[in-house]
DNA sequence: ATAATTTGTAAATTCGTTTTTAGTAAAACA
DNA sequence: TGTTTTACTAAAAACGAATTTACAAATTAT
């Protein structure tokens, strides 16, 4: 066990523990040789500082939290990557806690970060969160905060996202300009920003471009965007209306059961109709057909978002004032074989 | 900022710190009148003990530590699912990282988590690490430590595993019931122990079915168990023995990329050919055709071995002994569309 | 009525580091 | 010679909670 002290390094060498602190810590008043002393036993005693005493003296803990809805997601874990490799660059620690999806979940994670007096945190807002009391308490309590993906325009912090609704408005510009005319929509639920501005994107795409929208071709995924959405819904309007040539998926997940869907039932794509998905995840990219979709940059948004949080976290320390930013990263829609 | 103090309490209450403190703790040598105040007062005051101040004192950070090889993986991130679940229950943090399979920084984040004084530590190691020093130091530091999945049989400590061997010996032998007899096997790299307990839990099957096993008919998957693995070597496989009618892969990506290679080149699977994966990705479920695969339960791996480990913490705390387990969580095969 | 016990509270120490303040010696200056 | 720097080291005071010890006052027992 590790139980090297200052105190008991100062005590073997006869000096104080003043003198052992500041020889390890490069202070310049302490002579060469004392020095020489003090980092030769400490290293031979692998001595390593107690980060507890570190973190109650300097009143920081070198660690951050991060928030997501659940990890067991292409996205997600990619953001993840982004953020911890940000944090090693800086000799941070992630602290990592999913909300389920659940907002009650998401306040109980979020006590559980201040309590621990973590120097910030990172969050992605469960579906559920309409309110906002509990952003805010991070936020009085100065603890630098950065939301990404989906966030709350309301809240005071800086955000990194990509731009949904222009995401999707080039994915279905794409899409019109490859000729497709009648473009169904699988959208996602009413309550993440993200869904709306997906399908705000796609409502405007069509009216530029002189189609009229049709809201009997938009079908709500209901279960978070899974699979089944895709499936069964690929079922309702493929039965439906036999002439959609095109479908637009909220997520690449949608997308991917629509293509079962088609698969099974022999629906050839792109032939008879058209997928995009959205998101990128690497499943996508082994499916038969391969699919469509609009990259998302998670690997990126997770740097940012942490390096913004790191620079917040550092201003703080050192009084200099921060002002909030909004960045938007950028999306490319990736042509495959489904469209 | 939540600043509020023991002491803060006391003085506004004109009382000791150390009643404030005994009257929040439930100690019965306060009174209940003294016990109310203190109380009502300090969740006014929104007070939160500074948990450094108390892993300070208490010598413990509530905190465990958990370094996987990569997080963008379906049965890593199923895992840690499984670990944040008993985590959660016992009031712990998670602190993640990954080693990227690398030996080097396998060792630079156990010294991060030791230096950061967690209370224990879960892995699973990279396919690198053929040397245990780092994690004896682990053991000498007396840190709790449970391996996971990847584990070094030679170190002293519990482990939580599926059994390869016996997993993959079941795989084969349920092909070779379904009446398929020429079975190649795409291989993991010599590394992990894992690979090489397929691989012999595959050669056995064969064996004791009395079909003779040959070298050539296994195939090395060499980076890492990937998409590609299974494509390029599906190509040269299918290129070279025409009759060959079943392949076990190592991992659900390599067989997918056997499926791949298959739907492009238009080889029916499984009329011409079966393909069995393993460890059941979610994509297996949604590719086409659907992949048999083997059963992997990383939720509960991530459940027993954190379930362990907190064990183990717990015992180190109470100084009661503990004795290291081995646990070998049950696996089936998967039959879906692919066999 | 006096000693013994209980009850409630306070003071002091500890955890290990960091940092401010103090202090002693040697060297430099006038 | 005496004063001021400089160079080094030590002491002390935080940081905030937990805990051991101490000590009154109030009960109880004898």
């Amino acid at each position: 066990m590790n139980n090297t002290t200052l105190k008991e390094i100062a005590h073997q060498l006869g000096i104080s523990i003043t003198t052992v602190s500041k020889a390890l810590k490069g202070y310049t008043d302490v002579s060469a040789s004392t020095k020489k002393a003090v980092v030769d036993l400490a290293k031979k005693m692998h001595y390593s500082p107690n980060s507890f005493a570190v973190n109650l003296r300097t009143k920081e803990s070198k660690t951050i939290g991060l928030i997501i809805p659940t990890l067991v997601h292409d996205f997600f874990s990619t953001v993840i990557q982004g953020i911890l490799e940000e944090a090693d660059k800086r000799d941070y620690l992630v602290i990592i806690l999913q909300s389920n999806e659940k907002l009650e979940f998401e306040k109980k994670q979020i006590d559980l970060l201040l309590n621990k007096r973590v120097d910030g945190i990172l969050m992605s807002l469960s579906n559920e969160t309409g309110e906002f009391a509990h952003l805010n308490a991070i936020i009085n309590h100065e603890t630098p905060l950065v939301l990404f993906d989906k966030i709350a325009k309301l809240v005071n912090c800086s955000k990194v996202t990509i731009n949904d609704r222009k995401a999707a408005y080039d994915a279905v510009c794409y899409l019109i300009n490859k000729g497709y005319k009648k473009i169904a929509h699988f959208r996602g639920s009413y309550m993440p920003q993200n869904s709306i501005d997906r399908f705000l994107g796609y409502k405007k795409a069509l009216e530029d471009n002189n189609i009229i929208y049709d809201a009997s071709l938009v079908f709500l995924c209901e279960n978070n965007n899974d699979f089944n959405d895709g499936y069964e819904n690929a079922k309702i309007a493929l039965n439906q209306y036999q002439d959609i040539d095109a479908i637009f998926a909220v997520t690449d997940l949608v997308a991917i059961g629509i293509i079962k869907y088609c698969n099974e039932i022999g629906i050839s794509i792109p032939g008879k109709i058209a997928v995009l998905g959205f998101s990128n995840w690497f499943m996508s990219s082994v499916i038969t057909p391969k699919l469509s979709t609009v990259e998302q940059p998670g690997f990126e948004i997770g740097k940012k978002s942490a390096a913004i949080l790191f620079d917040e976290i550092h201003s703080k320390k050192n009084n200099t004032s921060i002002s909030f930013q909004s960045i938007e990263l950028p999306t490319y829609v990736i042509e495959r074989e489904s469209t």
